[in-house]
DNA sequence: TATGAATGAGACTTCATTCAT
DNA sequence: GATGAATGAAGTCTCATTCAT
């Protein structure tokens, strides 16, 4: 408290990060080291403390438990997941032709999973944690962007009923997630391949629902 | 004699009597339910065998210890699988139109989801407790699925190159497995909607790749 | 019991080893040999059995419990000690000269010692699962040596009250056996020195107390 | 620095507060207890943490299983018997009549197998659970102490070479500690008896090897 | 009488969490 | 707020012993 007082009489802006935000950023990110190299359940609270150069005792000043742990890195990954979504699903994206659109989506996220090679490990220890609700509670990320893209469907093609809109909208977003991280484990090739491969499953796919009702932007 | 397999390689002792090989049903039961309601994880040994209402000990007669069984159920369900392919790539499927063999596979497979409600609890275990290459040396049930539908493939359309159709059937075999598994936990009228959506995405992407080649049996 | 009638009416002499004995006779075998391989805590009885071709079951029909084969080895062991020893301790010894008594009867003691690698090891685990008052209540062919050598000695010197050949006695037999099984470990070369020590410290230690009694039949 | 480098060797971690260290010594002392009363087998982790009122869990932060118990004890009395032997061969030693030489060690370590009561029961468990060899590397002090007794003697008479000077303190050594071991269970009187026996038999003994070559102090 | 599958108490050890310093 | 020693519930697995066949 007194070295708040301190900082904001003395330093112009408050810095970005204050000790306690960057002591939580040093955990999140040794849990996530260890929630990939031994799992979850192997990891232990220890390890995570040890690796995040601070005591057990001050991780569970920011964490109620393990869990709060896993759940914090799970809301890091939507987020970021999430804004990843909706930059690329700015009004002018429906402009572009439907080839550029499957492109430009596939690269992004398959960019994405192999810059957060933690998302899946998590991702899965949470879904056998807790029922599908329960993460829904967590945060409604991953429902967003179903939501989201289902509009984003809706608008290119107004015969698609709400719910058929949503359900293919979940397809696309199951599929891609599963290839591209299908992808991440492979060798370069075999990655070239599968990513190449879903793009021609999703331009198929988007192309009979969608038809030819995107711009005809700078098609290939 | 597929029985025999598993067993020398998983198992610990060979159950000779009938009055065996039940109690090892009912521990591969037991275990399997457990799976599902509360994760491989927090299943515990005793609770395995009190399910199976055998002592902890005779589980252990079994099976040397607790990854013994979740690599025993994985060995049924891959064997399990693997027949209900085959049983639909025999020759004769060979002359089906496209649309009949996807509507055949995808509902086949379908059913079997939803009638091995534990597959999936088991096989992302095991993918978290081993090496893609040890999941192998189980068994390779999974390869050959993976093997034999590209050949299938190659057999209707010869310009595949054997890796490209190599990729096209594993993503098929990705696709339709998360999707069904997905369907699996909607309720009735969403899950006939992901399941129809899943034929028109294989459907869609098999033209691409299959063209015209297979048989004119009832083209929709 | 048909096979017995048998055998009674047709052998000529009821073999020396009925199947039982036998059967008891494999067991003590092979628990000797897994005591002595990895010690009595580290075998099990079902290795045990295993070892003598029986069933864990059979292994119970002749024994209570596991300690009961310890017991029934050691008395195995005593008993042939005690034979040993009371071999050598005739009148006839009576007239030997010192230095060939103890000849003898270390020589003796050390082939006895090479030749039962078990004593110890069941003698050292006897001790520590009961008391020493427990061990006389098994048999008490320990007793009886040092009670006989005690007489032995104070037939030679009449001047020994009858605690002090006690003690003595008791000295004699617990340094040879402690020397001579720390011989048996050691290589032949080491092995020969300390059993020359042997005598050295017999011959000064009983000189002391016997001097010149003993006969000078054939000095060496 | 002696005290670390036992801890180095068979413990988890440095107890580096006071309270901490008297944890460790309570432990210690309860399993050296219950070593004595049930055994090294029978004794569980559980009994030894109750016995020293702290919980497992705090066992095993200074422990890594139960062998290191074992091991430590061992050390506390290979470390206190070397420093008690070492106070008793200072070169002043080597001036004493060989009468009085025996007097003093045998008094001191009789009062030393006294005082360490649990010293045999972990040394003969310590013999069960390892080779000889990895005894040593556990510490060496019982090899110095046979090493510098033999280069004692060989100081007192130079005729004895180095192997012969080895075996002799090898048999003084294991002599000498056995016949006390023997003594310590003994009533007051047998006790009394046998350490009387133990200087008559070694200074027998000695005398054979040294003759006269002590120094001449006081005779007796 | 022989068998060996079944039993289940109990051993060792780990680790999430607390709390005195 | 930070620390990390202490806690003890709980997990996996073993093995002496029993008993139905």
């Amino acid at each position: 408290m007194l070295a708040r007082s301190i900082q904001s009489t003395v330093m112009r802006r408050q810095p970005q990060q204050t000790r306690s935000q960057e002591r939580v950023s040093h955990i999140l990110t040794a849990a996530e080291a260890l929630f990939i190299e031994v799992g979850y359940e192997q990891t232990t609270t220890r390890s995570i403390a040890a690796r995040a150069k601070v005591a057990v005792g001050t991780l569970y000043q920011f964490f109620p438990d393990k869990e709060a742990i896993l759940k914090a890195l799970a809301t890091r990954y939507f987020q970021a997941e999430y804004q990843l979504f909706a930059a690329l699903h700015t009004p002018e994206a429906e402009s572009l032709s439907l080839s550029d659109y499957v492109d430009r989506v596939i690269d992004a996220f398959d960019h994405f999973m192999n810059s957060q090679p933690g998302y899946r490990a998590v991702y899965e220890q949470l879904l056998s944690l807790m029922t599908y609700s329960a993460i829904e509670a967590i945060d409604d990320y991953e429902y967003r962007i179903v939501d989201e893209l289902a509009a984003f469907f809706a608008r290119l093609n107004p015969d698609l009923a709400g719910e058929q809109a949503q359900t293919i909208a979940l397809v696309v977003v199951k599929v891609v997630g599963d290839l591209l991280w299908l992808s991440a484990s492979q060798n370069p090739e075999q990655q070239r391949s599968l990513v190449a491969e879903t793009k021609v499953l999703m331009l198929g796919y988007l192309g009979q629902h969608l038809g030819d009702r995107m711009g005809q932007g700078d098609v290939r």
